[in-house]
DNA sequence: CTGTAGACCTGGAGGC
DNA sequence: TGCCTCCAGGTCTACA
């Protein structure tokens, strides 16, 4: 399920737990990613949510003076859920709240996900410290890819899906995002024109902003029925549409493993 | 330092 | 039905 754009509306959907305070932690299979530390039984409880915020596809829950640090992984879900609601197999943590009749529930079947504590600023944590810069943000420009590019000999697709020079583009919008900008995903970084570079970084933007409207646009029923969002409902011009005609020029859809990833692409539209 | 392969884990789909 | 193989939204770590 998420990609940045689902991980900023799950930020979203958690509006409703703002300036909670937290009664209790349930933490039924503690294995994820790192282990999510045993001391939230203790630290947690009477802890006021301030903040939520979202850094790459970090879910960063404020308290005063720590933050719970949360990522999905491949297959992560956090919903809003009457605290009567029995937990299901990969229901891994439940959340509790002083005078709510709901809860916070982490779902995780592959459990690639994490759930950290973090003393003090995040930004010092060794999983946020060296990230690049977020996409939609300003510092992510032409130029700053093109320093990334220029001297590199991975595939670009590899470079717009490493965290350390761009977060948030995950394996499918970086495939949209290169199908827009008209780039094959195994050009080289070193073979990346500036002119290119202008417009990965206008698709990657536009790509996500959009895939964040129309996951948006399906929030009143985000968390109360099934916790998707509008991402199912997308269709995509080459993400999952091998031996499908290309939408623009009906050019049949290729697939290639690139950096051990599936990547599409319209061989006549991407050069 | 750079680039790539492996690792973590479960479930679903498709072939036989 | 059952077993086997392959595939899946992420990203850290180890190694050449």
């Amino acid at each position: 399920m998420p990609e940045l754009p689902e991980v900023e509306i799950t930020c979203i959907g958690l509006k409703p737990i703002l300036q909670k305070s937290i009664s209790n932690i349930i933490i039924r299979n503690p294995s994820l990613r790192w282990p999510i530390p045993s001391h939230l039984k203790k630290t947690l409880p009477n802890q006021k949510i301030l903040h939520i915020k979202r850094r790459a596809k970090y879910i960063i829950i404020q308290f005063e003076k720590a933050s719970l640090m949360i990522h999905l992984g491949m297959s992560g879900r956090l919903e809003i859920l009457d605290k009567e609601t029995p937990p299901e197999k990969h229901d891994h943590v439940d959340i509790a709240f002083h005078n709510s009749k709901n809860i916070l529930r982490y779902t995780d079947p592959r459990r690639f996900g994490s759930i950290l504590w973090v003393d003090g600023d995040i930004k010092n944590h060794f999983l946020i410290s060296k990230l690049g810069p977020e996409p939609l943000e300003s510092l992510f420009t032409r130029d700053y890819l093109f320093s990334k590019t220029h001297n590199k000999n991975s595939p670009i697709k590899n470079i717009i899906m490493d965290s350390h020079i761009v977060v948030g583009v995950g394996n499918i919008y970086a495939s949209e995002s290169l199908f827009k900008a008209g780039v094959l995903p195994s050009k080289l970084g070193k073979d990346i024109s500036l002119s290119e570079c202008t417009k990965i970084v206008k698709y990657i933007k536009t790509t996500l902003i959009k895939a964040i409207e129309l996951g948006g646009s399906s929030l009143k029923d985000f968390y109360n029925v099934n916790g998707q969002s509008g991402y199912f409902q997308q269709t995509y011009n080459v993400y999952g549409m091998t031996g499908k005609p290309c939408r623009k020029c009906k050019t049949i859809i290729e697939n290639k493993k690139i950096g051990q990833r599936s990547s599409f692409f319209c061989i006549k539209c991407q050069s």
